[in-house]
DNA sequence: GCATTAACAGCCG
DNA sequence: CGGCTGTTAATGC
C-alpha cells in the first residue's frame, strides 16, 4: 500500500447518494455533470491507508464523502507535522492539481473513510469549461487561505482548551466541510492526534466546553451548539484566586 | 503547575 | 466483544 493512486484500485462507480455528498456537482451544466460523473472514482480506505504521499506527482484531485482524513507532512528531522483533519464533504489537492506538479502533503485515513477522486486531466477541463466549476474552486482556495492563517494563530497558543476549541471551529467550518452538519463524527483519540495533545487532555477540554456550551459531547462525536463561540472562546473564567477576581468580589 | 503516559472500569454499538 | 469515554495515579519538564 504505497502508491497514491491504489486508493482506487478497487474503485466503482459511485451511488446517487455519493454524488450528492459532492458539494461542486450541483453545479456543473448538463453537459460537464456527465463529464465528471463519467470520471469520478469512489474507494474505501482503512485506518493508516494513505490517499496522496507527498513527492508523486499529481493524479487526482481527492474528496471525503465519509470518515476521516489526516493532512501531515514531515518535517526535516523526519517528524510528521499535523496542518488539519478534512472531514466529510472537504476537497483538497487543486493547488497541485492546478500546478500539475508533486503532491505537498502526506494525506492519510484516520478511519475507515469513503474517498472520491477526480482525474486531474477532468479538473482542468472543467476548469476551462465551468463558471460554477472555477467558482467552487476559487471560494475554495478562499476559505483555505483563512483557515491556514488561523492555524498559525492555533499552533502559537499555548492553552490547550482554546486549541481544542479553534481546531474544533475548523473542522466545523461549512464552506470546507458541508457534509459536517451539526455533527462531527470523530473520537476523542482522534481529536488528540490532529490537535497535538494527549486523549485526557482533550477530554478535559472537551468537557469544558461542554460546560459553556458550545457542544455537546455525543458517543463518537460532537454536536456544535454555538460556532462563533468556538471560534473565539476565551475558555478561562477569571480563577478564583486571581487579583481581578479578588477586586470583583470585594466590591 | 501543568501536561503526559499508563491503567482501569463502565458504557456503547 | 472491541472500541470509546471518563477518571485516577504516577512521572516528567
Amino acid at each position: 500500500m504505497t502508491s497514491d493512486a491504489s486508493v482506487f484500485q478497487r474503485r466503482r462507480p459511485l451511488t446517487a447518494a455519493e454524488l450528492n455528498a459532492i458539494p461542486w456537482i450541483g453545479l456543473l451544466s448538463p453537459t460537464e455533470y456527465e463529464r465528471a460523473v463519467a470520471d469520478l472514482k469512489i474507494s474505501d480506505a482503512s485506518p493508516g491507508d494513505y490517499i496522496c504521499r507527498t513527492g508523486r506527482p499529481v493524479t487526482y484531485w481527492f474528496g471525503v464523502v465519509g470518515g476521516l482524513l489526516k493532512m501531515s507532512s514531515d518535517n526535516v528531522e523526519g517528524h510528521a507535522m499535523t496542518f488539519t483533519g478534512v472531514p466529510p464533504g472537504g476537497w483538497f489537492g487543486e493547488g497541485t492539481a492546478l500546478k500539475r506538479e508533486t503532491y505537498r502533503y502526506n494525506i492519510q485515513a484516520l478511519r475507515k473513510s469513503l474517498v472520491a477522486g477526480l482525474h486531474v486531466d477532468t479538473f482542468h477541463w472543467l476548469l476551462d469549461h465551468s463558471i460554477g466549476f472555477n467558482r467552487f474552486v476559487m471560494n475554495q482556495l478562499n476559505e483555505r487561505l483563512g483557515q491556514f492563517i488561523a492555524a498559525r494563530e492555533i499552533d502559537r497558543m499555548n492553552n490547550p482548551d482554546i486549541r481544542v476549541a479553534r481546531s474544533l471551529a475548523a473542522l466545523f467550518n461549512p464552506v470546507l466541510y458541508p457534509g459536517v452538519g451539526e455533527v462531527l463524527r470523530i473520537t476523542q483519540q482522534e481529536l488528540a492526534y490532529l490537535v497535538g495533545l494527549s486523549r485526557q487532555r482533550v477530554n478535559e477540554a472537551l468537557t469544558t466546553l461542554a460546560e459553556q456550551g458550545s457542544i455537546r459531547i455525543e458517543y463518537g462525536g460532537l454536536r456544535v451548539l454555538d460556532l462563533a463561540a468556538l471560534r473565539s472562546s476565551v475558555v478561562y473564567p477569571p480563577r478564583p484566586d486571581s487579583r481581578a477576581c479578588r477586586a470583583l468580589n470585594s466590591g
